[in-house]
DNA sequence: GCTCGGCATGGCAGCGCTGCCATGGCTGAT
DNA sequence: ATCAGCCATGGCAGCGCTGCCATGCCGAGC
């Protein structure tokens, strides 16, 4: 049952050594010995011991995946990509769920730090918003630890994978201008989301662009969750002059909107257009099936990880990669109302 | 910064041997022996090397949670569950993604093999619908790899959590039967899935108990997607006698069915009441809240960890543990329509 | 008193692999 | 011709633990 280096050694007759350095693609061996190695390990079906590998060579063969849960969705599609990296790389993923508050931020360090000495992770990925940590990124390269990041708030100097979150918030500000929009609203994210900021900004950006006033009355503060959502739609709708179309950070509290609208009667898009961010699976499921971004979250957590896996034997490599966002246009936005047209 | 078992015997003044045993729960060691060696292990702050573990123990230490994505968030949250079990047990935990066929028996086989032969878990969780393969069960008791089941169509001889669907479906039924419906149509699951039958089960129970009759017309296969949803409801909804209601047999198709209907101009509750099972996030995030039933998933992940990992050291005391649903009524159902009562 | 069995503990090899160093052959500069 | 320096490869200790066996002690039974 067990095939071991020696048996792949004996096979292709070499030494133990040699296999190693050609599983390990360690360069100053010829290419046939590497070729006959190679063929070896197929014939034998041969897989490294993970445990004797990891205690002889002084790592883990490990990366661990930092969250704390956004979205189910998100996060799976997150760690589906970073499983095909490891895959890949023959390397093993363990999960950290995290509860993660800028605030208690001694804490926080100290139990990341804490998992980085007992859990031995070789690199960690970071996911939103612990990306965004004030002192996390800093106290990990002291203790030189090498970490990838995805979507952080600053990715100077950091590796990883990230979206053009302000262009992307504002081609889809620019599409309900498009539609005949001029009285637009905004809900934010929560604050600690790098995203909430980079939303508003591309939202700000493509009002300036057209020429529409921006009112700081139709920008309201929500936190990502459904409930947030509802009361920033009941705000907003209380309005004298209410909006004719909502941009909403993300999918749930885009769903919110849709909810207090319904709950009113009124009917999207005919009476209000509203827009969300993400594309999670719920956002086709709401009736009607709403506009939004989709982020190849899957694609990022595979580069974040092929990334940081690449960091690991040659830091220089390395770099932030951007990835390509997708307006999806759906259902949930259409023509400003007529009533409300303006010349 | 890496404390071994060497310094905690020393510390202890005792051989590393009986360190050892303190550390697995082993017996024959002094209790006043276990506590000074459990003082020292608290001051060094003493975890043991994962892998040197592995290696010198001949086991991983790991588990795998196979999985075929049926939804990412009941998936995530069996997830959690899995992950806290492994937490209080010093475990880890692999995630290994499987394309489940039942028809493409001996390749799933094999799939699965080289995953026990190379990942070298000490056991396995397995998930639904992969817990109903026709012959994985008995092909795992033959390599000798322990396995709990999470709600397998036949929990005879197994271990792990289930939930009484089939009692879940029908009192959810017999909540229609109370709101005056007579005409309640089903959407099947997938047919690879234990939980289409026992939720069809739980549908015909209660109709026979309410006295009511069984109508074929009224039962129509979904495959637990939103699209089938959405079909099989436009197929009810053009039966010359349409359904009052709607149980689907999960939430993803319950909002297709609310979708067909919003598409109509139904207006739901008041000229269709919806349900379905699962209490997804989504399910609360449509309009109007899903009526449905809550499985706590998080909790059996925990459960079936739990039993798998009490059966690594005692096959003798494990058993399937049921866990309680709980049915949440929200907004998508209500009495039947007036015009369509019956006396 | 002596033996015997069981309990508490220790000693040490070795799990399967990689890091480090040694070796020997070959190339190219002198 | 000589030798420094490089490349391809091999040898072997040892990573941090646990399995197995040895040891010594104590109390019960004869």
């Amino acid at each position: 049952m067990a095939v071991r280096i020696e048996d792949v050694a004996s096979l292709a007759g070499v030494s133990m050594k040699t296999v190693s350095r050609v599983l390990n693609n360690e360069p100053n061996v010829r290419a046939q010995t590497r070729e006959k190695v190679q063929a070896a390990v197929a014939e034998l079906n041969y897989k490294p011991h993970p445990s004797a590998r990891s205690l002889a060579g002084h790592r883990s063969y490990l990366i661990a995946l930092l969250y704390d849960n956004p979205s189910p969705s998100y996060l799976m599609e997150i760690q589906s990509g970073v499983l095909d990296a490891c895959e890949t790389h023959h390397y093993g993923m363990m999960l950290r769920p995290l509860n993660y508050s800028p605030a208690s931020d001694a804490e926080f360090i100290h139990t990341v730090e804490s998992l980085v000495v007992h859990g031995r992770p070789d690199g960690l990925i970071l996911t939103p918003p612990i990306t965004d940590h004030p002192t996390l990124g800093k106290r990990l390269a002291e203790l030189n630890v090498p970490y990838a990041c995805i979507s952080p708030r600053d990715w100077s100097g950091c590796i990883g994978a990230n979206l053009d979150e302000v262009h992307a918030a504002s081609e889809m500000t620019a599409h309900l201008i498009a539609l005949g929009h001029r009285r637009i609203a905004h809900i934010t994210g929560h604050p600690d989301h790098g995203a909430s900021g980079w939303r508003l900004q591309g939202y700000c950006d493509a009002l300036q662009r057209a020429g529409l006033r921006f009112d700081p009355n139709l920008v309201v503060a929500g936190e990502f969750s459904f409930d947030s959502g509802i009361s920033a739609a009941r705000r907003l709708l209380d309005l004298k002059q209410p909006p004719t179309a909502i941009f909403s950070a993300n999918d749930d509290m885009a769903a919110g909107v849709i909810n207090a609208a319904c709950e009113r009667g009124m009917v999207v898009p005919r009476d209000l257009s509203v827009c969300g961010f993400d594309d999670t699976p719920m956002s086709h499921q709401i009736f009607p099936a709403l506009t939004t971004v989709r982020q190849p979250a899957r694609e990022m957590g595979c580069i974040a990880a092929t990334q940081l896996l690449r960091a690991l034997r040659n830091p220089e490599s390395c770099e932030m990669v951007h990835v390509p966002y997708t307006l999806q246009l759906r259902k949930s936005t259409g023509p400003v109302p007529n009533h409300q047209k303006t010349p």
